[in-house]
DNA sequence: CTCAATTTACATACATGCATGTATGTCTGT
DNA sequence: ACAGACATACATGCATGTATGTAAATTGAG
């Protein structure tokens, strides 16, 4: 086959990438097969070892070309006064789910994450940058309840963190399920009540 | 090797499933080798292919091994009026919680199916019971909510429905963040302010 | 601007190892 | 004597990695 131009080649790049969601979300990442993605790109494996080391390097690309969320708009919370508490936090939830939601590529990708990949010591290496990022929210979080006005809102019973890690665990519920089977319920309708719920559990009443 | 007798022969086959378990954690279900679990069982794979016709059967008897919680205790949620509302519901996630940070089998098999298999078509087969025990124990527990006193007892917002798959998300989210990394955060003792945010969200003020 | 020289972007072919499945051997309880 | 409970040996396929081929795109000198 002939010599492509360099667009032309860094459109094979992406096309690769893309093949790569659709089969490790249909085979899982460890059944999938090199050779498989290649042909769900159209190319061989030949022009996969030419952009990428291998199945590691083309996972690691994978995941780098969605943003991991929320990180950067958490660590610009803002500083102002809310008029309800937790108002700032709570729109960074349903952003959030309804990015989820909207984008098809961050759906099928956390799809993969969450379902379709072993949490074991040479994937794990992939997800470094996201544990860490996942730390930080965490924390940020937690400066976030941890502020005057917020600590003054939080419902006697819980800290900074133990709050923090509430939103947490419960985001990472609702992910978990509902990508499980989108087909449970209807994330777009039924987050609203369930985050009333949540933030009311947070604050004193 | 000799023969063994017959009681002999049930501890090397319940010696495999707690390699199993052990090589499934450590490697993750799809690069685990029965090789590595003959071995780590103190066999060869010939008494493995003797007990279990390949990997698949051998996940599915490691799974029937541990009694997929709650589902029995849920479905007979007692009849009786509670003191406070939804106490009995809260008392199964108190003892679900407290068995997974206790039985040290349950905590193995549990992260091995949040972080280290790949719900993919194959693996899916063997947890279809597990699947239909979670639909099982979603419509119980929108039952309970269902009754008319703890209807009653429900927020405005919410309905049977919505609160069972809060529940849900809650704990789904508890038990993935927990089991991915135990050190994160102490459930025993986290736990309960935890789950006394999660139920006050539920019941009208 | 032109044309060879070189590099790019792959395809093809090959070597290797490894995990599986199966067939066969073997010793021993019963 | 027979069947149970394995160990051992063998055949097979498959995924990976690498080496090589190749035609076009790009580059640089005149």
């Amino acid at each position: 086959m002939a010599r492509k131009t360099k667009s032309e080649a860094e459109a094979t790049r992406d096309e690769l990438l893309c093949a790569a969601e659709r089969v490790f979300l249909e085979r899982g990442v460890a059944r999938a097969t090199l050779e498989q993605i290649a042909a769900d790109a159209g190319v061989t494996r030949g022009a996969l070892y030419w952009h990428f080391e291998n199945k590691a390097d083309l996972f690691k690309a994978m995941l780098d070309r969605v943003q991991m969320p929320m990180v950067e708009l958490v660590e610009r919370l803002p500083e102002e006064p809310e008029e309800r508490p937790f108002e700032a936090l709570r729109h960074l939830c349903e952003r959030s789910l309804r990015n989820l939601t909207t984008d098809p590529q961050y759906r099928r990708v956390y799809t993969i994450l969450q379902h379709r990949c072993e949490r074991v010591t040479e994937v794990e290496a992939c997800l470094r940058p996201h544990a860490e990022n996942l730390a930080r929210i965490l924390s940020s979080v937690e400066g976030y309840f941890g502020r005057p006005a917020n600590r003054e809102a939080l419902h006697p019973g819980l800290t900074p963190r133990l709050a923090a890690r509430t939103v947490h665990v419960f985001m990472q519920g609702l992910y978990h399920d509902w990508l499980r089977d989108p087909a449970a319920f209807d994330l777009a309708a039924d987050s609203r009540p369930m985050l009333d719920a949540l933030f009311r559990s947070l604050a004193r009443r």
